[in-house]
DNA sequence: CCCATCTGTGAACGCAATGTGAACGGCCCC
DNA sequence: GGGGCCGTTCACATTGCGTTCACAGATGGG
């Protein structure tokens, strides 16, 4: 079996004595960077990420790994208790979590569940998010509105991806910056302004209004749910 | 939203008391026979299966569930550390599991991912604050009265918030201004006074009345329970 | 019934939040 | 190295709306 991704390195000890007695070859990489060297020959068969000591980073890791050219799954996520709350809104980021510390007998059983259901290739249906008239392709980064292609940049997908996935919910900008952009912003709240724009002007007139402004608290994508 | 279903029944007072607090209908079912009698008008939103007494039943149960007329999920199986070994080779019966005794706060983390990965959006219901005819939808900064969506500046959304969070109960000008604009605002008292009467406005002739002087003293949501 | 006090009302002002166009600078690919 | 792409930032225009004011109407006490 190809050997599992462990983030960070070093990997917790408990962590590791984990995965060796239950017979499981891992290798634990400190960041995104040394992602491609680690990488074995028959790639990843799945990835855990321990996100209790850097959130941030550990989500911003979650994100590469979810975009890379080969989305890696299953990913399973280690959470302190007091962190739960965290997990909110990330729910595409992982696929199951443990929380830390663990039990070795149930991050064992929660790896086999995962890669029993990965086996059973429940994974394959085109991953779409459709509102309307638009509609995002996840696997193909691309876009349509009412069938039209629309040509989005990456930070205008991502942004749009985000907004569209969580239909009439209000966002202010530093919720969009640290989702989006994944880490902590200093400064340039505009910077959302001006995608929000940019992404209005490529939907069309007729759909600029899916993204609508909340003033005083950020930004809407589509109509509310009553 | 569609209720949970709870096997078995009756459920244990944790589970019942954390779906409750979590603010998540329910309908527990003793046995498969009850189950289509028992089952509400828009079908169930998912299941949670509790295995940790009798986990032979328990499984029966999950695989009845797993091939009915319409697979139920997503499900979610609790069981006791002691169990964790009988998942194997079961996989296929759930779709997350939590140990029992559980953590309020995993086990609603665990639904939530569990509902967003099954792609019902519905996942979080939105936070509502509801009085008679009126809803405050919390998450979309939206306010509806008998139904019809009504438009609310900032202020006057808060406003509103913070009344009809706390009905019946009379408010001086002062206490809502610090409440409401913050503790350290220096204005004039007759802000509040034109925010209600632009509140009442919106509110429309027929519902003006939620919205009560209470004279020499300041104002009141709702009805006093006098 | 009158006056003092409190509240409702419409309009006006001014600031802060957002929209908008443009320019800067990093990055990657010819 | 140069040119295009794109994310970010800045300066300026615009708009929304929170606040204030003056006055009218309402209320209640004596």
């Amino acid at each position: 079996m190809e050997p599992l991704l462990i983030y960070p390195d070093p990997a917790p000890p408990e962590l590791a004595q984990t995965l060796d007695l239950g017979g499981y070859a891992w290798k634990a990489v400190s960041d995104e960077a040394s992602l491609a060297a680690a990488e074995p020959q028959g790639g990843w068969s799945g990835a855990i990420v321990v996100a209790s000591d850097d959130p941030e980073r550990a989500f911003t890791f979650c994100r590469v790994l979810r975009k890379g050219d080969v989305p890696l799954s299953p990913l399973l996520l280690l959470v302190s208790g007091a962190q739960l709350h965290e997990l909110e809104l990330r729910d595409d980021l992982f696929d199951d979590f443990c929380l830390n510390p663990f039990h070795p007998r149930e991050l064992e059983a929660r790896l086999k569940h995962l890669f029993s259901r990965a086996g059973l290739g429940l994974g394959d249906r085109p991953e779409l998010v459709e509102y309307g008239d638009l509609v995002l392709n996840l696997e193909t980064y691309q876009a349509a509105v009412a069938g039209k292609p629309i040509d989005l940049t990456y930070m205008e997908y991502e942004l749009l991806k985000f907004l569209a996935s969580n239909p009439g919910k209000v966002f202010t900008r530093e919720t969009l910056l640290s989702r989006v952009w994944g880490y902590e912003y200093y400064g340039g709240a505009r910077t959302v302004d001006v995608h929000i724009r940019r992404l209005r002007a490529k939907l069309g007139e007729e759909h600029a209004n899916l993204i609508q402004t909340v003033r005083s608290v950020g930004y809407r994508f589509g109509q509310s749910r009553w």
